[in-house]
DNA sequence: ACTTGTAATGATACCGATAACATGCTTGAT
DNA sequence: ATCAAGCATGTTATCGGTATCATTACAAGT
């Protein structure tokens, strides 16, 4: 480790330039206040001790720390990443500084990470998802700050909302494959049955059979295999299961696109043709999927605007030159769009 | 934003349970000091306020925050993704807690996010590259805490380093080409004159045109064109520009996989046969090169493992149970592997 | 000339914890 | 019975900033 020289604090830069501490403090916090001459000496002398402000203390005093929490479920989603990295692009003009945590899709692991955070006293939180273990959502409720749901649009949200609807995400998958004239359709998703749940991957599943009950299908090739997060295996995997249950499946949805690529890789290394044998979507837009051959179609959902949006909305509430009574909308809803690639075709082709 | 209830300081706690704050403190902290009668209560009388200690005050008085800085060039790219998760698990039995930054490929940047780092007074910093800009270093070396640069294997260590060598992943690249008798054997890497530079994809690169000089061949299919990060399209762009240069190329190093990937799929856009035609070979293992069809032959880097071995090394470093002398080795290599599969072929077959 | 306003700076009091040392009370060895 | 050692707990003094109010000096208005 390298030496440790003993680290200059504000009271050694205000000696040195001849001033007070609260001086010092003024020339970093709002220089105007500060006349250009003392600002100078001090700026000099901040120069000459290498001094680097102590912000656990600042933060201490002001009561404001300038951390935001983000809790999503894993970082190595592209999706997910990309929200963190467009929610700290819009954070980081105002100084803010992420606290990330990934839960893994697990709520008692949700619950521990919110709890371990508070002690850091952001000044915001931002979680992932819409449901929340008891004692969670009493602490976000009691903490006093401003809190954001993402990725879901809450029925009864603990404060503010930025997301789409999973459900109707899955509900558009579904119309789309029936007015291509499918009827064998089927869905790849995770298990709900053990500790790690994809809760908004469920409710895209749900809109999804809701749809095929109201066109008198039944939901029986709706396939939950695979714990999350799913994986190309994960969508390799099920579409083996899939065809087993039913080998004359004519469309299938994953709830994710790194499913679905899988799913078409699999579709490659047994000679099935899609889309002339079989329709095949995913969700999510991943980079991927646009790249496949054939690409994949898919539901699109701006992720990084998701990041962003959350971040615009909680400068305006964060600005403490606001009006204290300002309250921006509660839920912001970005939508999501259906992008008609390469993988999905009108039925009754081939076969 | 939910309402602000004021929240209960040990003070609060100290007081409802008839104690003085520092045995508060000492239940927190070290449990088996204060005696069972005593430390029950004191329980009790934190479940009932909803105490939740302020880290940020504990931080500030103990002069250790737990917080780990990791710099990173990306977070949406899955190898900087998993070492981030490795390092997170590993020390989070410790309670530490990452402060993540990326600088998008950028010195500058990076030198800016070590200043404002700096601030938080992390208890260790993490950073991906060994070339840093010349403030960089010297804020990095006053700092006072162990550094961690991994991601290569450095000439000269700041403090401690977890990697390994790209300039070698490139050298056994070449060899691997070589050796299937391969001879005009091209690369795409990203440029070096902008403001976002891939050092040690540059490094790969290096390897491999040492490589390939000294078996007497040229470097000029070397092909360094867009900004990193590289995308899939970049492999795509990239190899337009190789096939018009060396229309008979027999051979491609990607230094990323991620360009591989967007190769591969532009052969078959252009019905070029992999490794038929064209061998191809990526690096960095991600799950989708594993994929493909045909499977890419890359060279295999354990991320996650990165970030563990790093989170473990640190582990010890800031061990106060240690003796203060201990210092473990100062570099690991965590090493690499070729992995031959499906896209890398013997010269001569077709064409 | 006197009041009033404003710009620049200083003095004081915390913010909420922990480190370090001090104290009182048992307990066991001699 | 005496005293050192050790356990359980308390007291005091920071840690390094910022909020708030006070002070000083000088310019402008009447």
């Amino acid at each position: 480790m390298p030496p440790s020289s003993p680290k200059a604090t504000m009271h050694d830069v205000s000696r040195l330039a001849g001033v007070s501490k609260m001086t010092v403090s003024r020339v970093l916090a709002d220089p105007d206040l500060v006349s250009e001459s003392t600002r100078n000496r001090v700026m000099k002398a901040i120069e000459q001790l290498s001094y680097v402000p102590d912000r656990v203390a600042g933060s201490l005093s002001s009561r404001r720390t300038n951390f935001i929490t983000a809790i999503l479920p894993t970082l190595t989603n592209s999706n997910f990443a990309d929200t963190a990295q467009g929610l700290a692009e819009a954070m980081r003009p105002a100084d803010y500084q992420l606290l990330i945590g990934y839960t893994m899709y697990r709520l008692e692991e949700e619950e521990r990470i919110i709890r371990a955070m508070l002690a850091r006293r952001p000044d915001a939180i931002v979680v992932a998802g819409t449901t929340h273990t008891k004692a969670a959502n009493e602490m976000m409720l009691r903490a006093g700050i401003p809190i954001v749901e993402i990725w879901d649009t809450p029925q009864h949200p603990i404060d503010h909302a930025v997301g789409f609807s999973n459900y109707e995400v899955g509900r558009a998958a579904a119309l789309h494959l029936l007015a291509l004239g499918h009827r064998r359709i089927g869905a790849l998703g995770s298990r709900m049955d053990g500790d790690a749940k994809d809760l908004r991957g469920e409710s895209r599943l749900a809109g999804f059979t809701s749809v095929l009950r109201e066109a008198g299908l039944g939901d029986e090739l709706v396939i939950r295999e695979g714990l999350a997060p799913v994986s190309y295996d994960h969508g390799a995997l099920t579409l083996g299961i899939l065809l087993e249950r039913a080998p004359d499946v004519q469309a299938i949805f994953a709830v994710s696109d790194i499913s679905a690529v899988g799913a078409l890789m699999e579709c490659h290394r047994r000679g099935i043709k899609v889309p002339g044998d079989l329709s095949l979507m995913g969700f999510g837009d991943f980079d991927i999927a646009r790249q496949c051959v054939p690409a994949i179609t898919t539901i699109r959902i701006d992720a990084e605007q998701i990041g962003r949006r959350t971040g615009e909305l909680l400068l305006q509430v964060l600005d403490r030159s606001t009006a204290p009574d300002y309250t921006p909308a509660a839920a912001v809803n970005v939508g999501f769009e259906l992008v008609t690639r390469g993988t999905t075709a009108p039925a009754g082709k081939s076969r």
